[in-house]
DNA sequence: TTTGAATTTCATTTAATTTTGAAAACATTA
DNA sequence: TAATGTTTTCAAAATTAAATGAAATTCAAA
């Protein structure tokens, strides 16, 4: 399987440790709804030592070209890649965020966040709509909204515990 | 499309603010990893004054019997759901556990819980593996270890922010 | 018992998501 | 500017998840 002439790059193959490091970033990210080829790429850019090309993603992880593009994309997107384009290098080279920060705050911006105010907004309109006397269903949705709250409340609590 | 014979069952169509609701539950199921389907079944039980046989769960809804079968099991399993049967009645109706608790406990208990324990055993086992001289190794785990620790130590507050 | 309605189970279908692969776009340098 | 290697894009394929529908099961009432 090993090419024993010498590589282009270096591109070791996984240690041990670092699969089982990969399969707990999948776990990880599959709770933040995130799919398993963006947490392996995240994890094989926490594992490395130094920054990684496109090409030795692909090639350590076994995924086509394609998918590296597109989930380093989305991961620099989110802050928990980072893209250097060092000068007189062809190519661009990418590290992991080592702070959980940006993990977290996608989680809580992208998912979370959206639909704690979309639904805040939306509650207090069938609030309005429902006629005064329907007193069961106002009910209902003033517990919604106390839920929505509650939550709203929890998020700068969560981030404070992984920021500092 | 409606009957006018007087129906078996009470099952009124979903009013406008009920359809409101269920898609609000639906984005928040799915935030919890679980499928529209279930998020529907719970929306309705939640919206309704009285416990719903499975049957106008399928009616309102137009899901098929399988589904809501499917769905209550797993709702109840949770404790969303509350079953009840009854004497001198066939049917068991259901009804929708109004706190927030439950739901709150699956996500914590079922999806954050196993991956942050199997997490920390693995990682405690992966850097007794890592050679003593390989610092750049074990620092990278043991940054992880201190992520789980803080996750493990937001989950109570978390909690205690939705019991009280 | 037997009947019949309600429910459950689970193989199949359907739908949604993720990954690929090949073509196009881009960039570097010869 | 051509040649070469890299990256991006996106339609199609593969995979995975969810919903259905029909057969099997359950269970109260006759």
């Amino acid at each position: 399987m090993k090419d024993s002439t010498a590589p282009k790059t270096s591109a070791p193959e996984l240690a041990p440790w670092e699969h089982e490091v990969l399969e707990l970033f999948v776990g990880m990210f599959e709770t933040f709804g995130l799919p398993k080829s963006i947490a392996m790429i995240y994890g094989v850019l926490y594992c490395s030592d130094e920054p990684l090309y496109q090409e030795d993603i692909c090639r350590r992880l076994e995924i086509s070209a394609g998918s590296a593009s597109q989930g380093l994309k989305l991961l620099t997107g989110l802050g928990t890649v980072h893209r250097q384009s060092p000068v007189g290098q062809r190519q661009s080279v990418y590290t992991a965020e080592r702070s959980m920060r940006r993990l977290l705050g996608y989680f809580i911006d992208v998912q979370l966040r959206p639909r704690l105010s979309t639904g805040r907004e939306r509650l207090e309109q069938i609030l309005h709509d429902i006629p005064e006397e329907d007193d069961v269903a106002r009910n209902k949705i003033k517990v919604l909204l106390d839920w929505q709250h509650k939550a709203d409340r929890a998020l700068p609590l969560i981030s404070t515990l992984f920021t500092r």
